[in-house]
DNA sequence: TGTACATAGTGTATATAATACACTATATCT
DNA sequence: AGATATAGTGTATTATATACACTATGTACA
């Protein structure tokens, strides 16, 4: 059998991971995360996990989370194992980016990327309490350190991603809790979509897709009146999408 | 220095080449493609490049044109050579459509390709002439053979790319000769998209963006009506598009 | 030469979607 | 009790999308 006997790149996988940096909900009150796991972010900011490099090159630089595919492995798995060795997540949403493979991007020899765009409810699963061994920290989008290899155009494509298609699929709902108020849902695409939109048609918008549910609850501990709860019906939105619906905000 | 020991995977590119088959328009009269360059395809189709492999594995079996990537070469030139080399190609439109990497998609060892999406204008570059050698072939997209690896996957999601690009970026351009008529652009929309448009809306339109211009010219040599020849301003076009311009159509 | 044929080319009325815009309600905090 | 902070609500206007049918102009051929 012919085989292939040229030399061979390595291969990794890169995750640009997104997440929703915010002042705690009242409707869950317990394990607020430490300040120090913030870096350079203020409340309600979009924010990209990134982890310390303990070896070379680049030692000591941030730089995303991800490393080499296995010979037997699925890219998507080993994005996977990756950011579960690297930052204790689990069940998030993970969809591709892309090849990254100029032939200088790694100084040790020619290494092809696959990056990922992964998104994670901060608010149902505590990320960086998991990753106190290796420095990990969440960075404001607007406010990242310089990063190893090409990750910062690795993390602009994500963010060129995120903006794609926030408008026609409801991954907003991924970086949310269950429960959210419909505040959150608009501070969210302002923040991805960098513009600020009008309050009473945004919800006008969200409204026409009876997807939006209202609960019989209110946020708890804010300091002004608290706004109602309310829950994205996915079940529903998966059968009109089988049926030809698509999204739109 | 630090260097990965582990096995490294082989790495390809393969490219979805699209092209639109049609009767000839008399703008540009000579050189006619033989009938036996095109498969199962009526004129006006949306048709993809194909190769008859003449190794193992998958031997005698259709595949897109693609090869492997140098240990010292862009991917995005690997695809570039991979298609000059193959098909004698040049001067196309290309864009990555992302890497697949299914352990078992190769039966020799594990290979990872990057797949890419390219457009060819086949009116003013007669491609399949210069493939003579090794059998290759434009198939209409609805009637494909069975494809090697998992080509098949790829070339659907070329389509699926194409479709979302279309409405939000000026590629149909890229498949028609310099001067085109409308009706022309009309048909292109509906192959790809897959529905039919109404006339006068359409055109509407595409007269809306001042970027379609009309030329002092008609077809030729059709046995109705002559129909305007246009051109696209793609100088205006990019000079708009860099104040916040965004095509839609 | 004239008539059948094939496609080019054109406008208006209606429906739907997007935008602009400001006040009242309800909770906390002091 | 009053200050403050955010929640929540509707209408009028404008822009965009859709539905729809006839006339114009060339070729082919009887």
């Amino acid at each position: 059998m012919y085989s292939y006997h040229y030399p061979h790149p390595a291969v990794t996988v890169d995750c640009a991971v997104f997440g929703l940096d915010e002042a705690r909900p009242a409707s869950s009150g317990e394990d607020a995360r430490r300040d120090d796991d913030r870096h350079g972010t203020t409340p309600g900011n979009l924010t990209v996990l990134l982890i310390q490099r303990d070896l070379e090159p680049y030692a000591g630089a941030w730089a995303l989370p991800g490393g080499f595919v296995k010979i037997d492995e699925d890219l998507e798995a080993a994005a996977l194992r990756e950011l579960g060795e690297e930052t204790g997540v689990r069940d998030l949403y993970l969809e591709q980016l892309g090849a990254f493979g100029a032939p200088d991007r790694d100084p040790r020899e020619r290494v092809i990327t696959v990056a990922y765009l992964a998104i994670v409810n901060l608010f149902d699963h505590p990320v960086a309490a998991a990753t106190d061994a290796r420095n990990a920290g969440w960075f404001g989008v607007d406010d990242l350190p310089a990063l190893a290899f090409d990750h910062e155009r690795i993390v602009a494509a994500g963010l060129e991603q995120l903006r794609a298609t926030v408008r026609d699929e409801p991954i907003v709902f991924e970086f949310l809790p269950q429960e959210f108020t419909l505040r959150q849902v608009q501070s969210l695409y302002e923040a991805i979509l960098g513009e600020s939109l009008d309050k009473r048609n945004f919800r006008k918008k969200l409204h026409a897709t009876s997807l939006i549910v209202p609960l019989d609850e209110v946020e708890m501990d804010v300091a002004h009146r608290a706004a109602q709860l309310h829950r994205f019906d996915r079940e529903r939105y998966e059968a009109l999408r089988a049926e030809g619906y698509r999204w739109n905000a």
